[in-house]
DNA sequence: GCACATTTGTATAACAATGTAGTACTTAAC
DNA sequence: GTTAAGTACTACATTGTTATACAAATGTGC
């Protein structure tokens, strides 16, 4: 069905646009889930995802900053934002009417 | 942090209340995820959310119908209550701002 | 009223997919 | 060459799935 840290993975890439790429995903994921997102979480993770078609990704450039390696960008595709979308939704339905959610 | 299917099944035995017990909490779970809960995936996840305290369970008495076994009546915990409760707002609040979700 | 099918429900075991930790590698600026 | 930013890999733990078996009670035929 998606699991939750891919859903995760998949919003934060999504909110970053054009500036998606491994790292900045993995700071946005940790910052929204009080949850510690590591390296080898992040990438297999990536890997899955696109080989499940939810993401492309490319080597960019590297920005002239100090530690400047190649980043991996990122982009969600039409397929990617769907299941995004279908698990989103399942969660809110279930929700309806717990102590936790709102009514609806 | 709490998989998306055990968020599922906590939900339907919180909605379901006194009433909340093995195949009452499939059907619910069948009928709002658009997808198959079979009873083995049911079962080892009620072993494993009681494991970690999210819910209790005990042997109720057999109804008088037909096939009038013992049901296995499931009741959440408080700290299960909390789990399901942060699930849901660490998935809303990543999802604040996306294509797919309302702008909070 | 007894063998036996039928119905509702639970359990187990083996496996596949997801999630996690830890560490090593690459590239470029200082 | 040291330091910083970033990616990749490997091995493992946890979750999710399939398929099948088991249990207990009611109903039916004769």
């Amino acid at each position: 069905m998606l699991g939750a840290f891919e859903y995760l993975i998949l919003t934060a890439a999504s909110q970053l646009g054009d500036h998606a790429y491994g790292a900045a995903i993995r700071e946005r994921v940790e910052s929204v889930a009080a949850h510690p997102c590591t390296p080898g979480a992040l990438y297999t993770t990536l890997d899955r995802l696109e080989q499940k078609g939810f993401i492309e990704t490319w080597l960019g450039d590297a920005t002239p900053e100090r530690g400047g390696r190649a980043k991996r960008m990122v982009r969600v595709t039409s397929a990617g934002v769907a299941a995004a979308r279908a698990f989103y939704s399942t969660i809110t339905r279930a929700s309806v009417g717990t102590k936790w959610a709102r009514p609806a």
